[in-house]
DNA sequence: ACTACATTTCGTCATATGACGAATTGATGG
DNA sequence: CCATCAATTCGTCATATGACGAAATGTAGT
């Protein structure tokens, strides 16, 4: 019961929800979803840390950047990954959400421009480019 | 998306979530709910609205009484429909539940020795005696 | 070591939420 | 009609939550 009314509480706010629904099929970092939400990076941290401690999503660190995926499918508990599914299936069709997508290309987009470093490059990283297979390799 | 978010948070609250659990299989009235939860009838009042505007649940007016019971599985909107299933399958099992069920139990059962009329006879009322039948449909 | 930048942690503040009791509404039955 | 009981609505209060900025932490490059 414990589990479950925290995973409940993590989707209570629309931030965290737009959160999950942008990392579908990437991996984002705290700044790119800062940018995405437009709000104080430290918001955007605690949103983050909340959704990482319900295991809805995970953090991996590299370099400077800590980019955060949704849950493994395997690794994560099943409450989690029902969660996960449950979610998105009740919004992929939200026009919000479709509209959140069109954003998170913009950014994407110019913080490519502006700094290529950004996105991190080795493919062993961007197999999630696809949302059925979210980032695999976990070392930290 | 907002009703997503209506959905989501009216299961944030512990009380709503036990609600929707006691709820699996039979139809409860407002005191019976209040009994059950041990808190104050405006308050226990208050819970069942935010579950009947979510469409998790519905009231039916009998005599004095009203009964709640989970939205039917054919009438309510896919959200409601795939937000109970998701409930249901997560916390059958918590420990928690099962105690409240026996909980449940003791209040159905002294109820009946002070007034008979107080449970709703009629069949018709019934349709969701069994657990089963509320939980298992779940493809679109 | 120093700087720059990303991220997190912490303290604070405004608002949202859940609890209650009092008062209101609605139905039953004397 | 009036009394009674179930349920709801309303006002209030304490606490939880989400927002921010300031400060701390961590990493990379000079």
């Amino acid at each position: 019961m414990f589990d479950f009314m925290n995973t409940a509480r993590a989707i209570t706010d629309e931030n965290r929800v737009r959160i999950l629904m942008a990392l579908r099929g990437r991996a984002l970092c705290v700044c790119q979803v800062t940018a995405f939400l437009d709000l104080a990076p430290s918001t955007t941290s605690k949103h983050l840390s909340v959704l990482r401690q319900a295991r809805l999503i995970e953090g991996r660190k590299r370099g400077k950047w800590v980019y955060y995926s949704l849950a493994d499918q395997d690794g994560s508990p099943a409450l989690a990954r029902k969660t996960l599914a449950w979610v998105m299936e009740s919004l992929q069709d939200s026009p919000s959400i479709i509209e959140d997508e069109k954003r998170i290309q913009r950014i994407l987009a110019r913080e490519q421009k502006i700094c290529a470093e950004h996105t991190p490059m080795d493919p062993e990283f961007y197999h999630s480019m696809e949302i059925h297979s979210l980032v695999e390799g976990e070392d930290d």
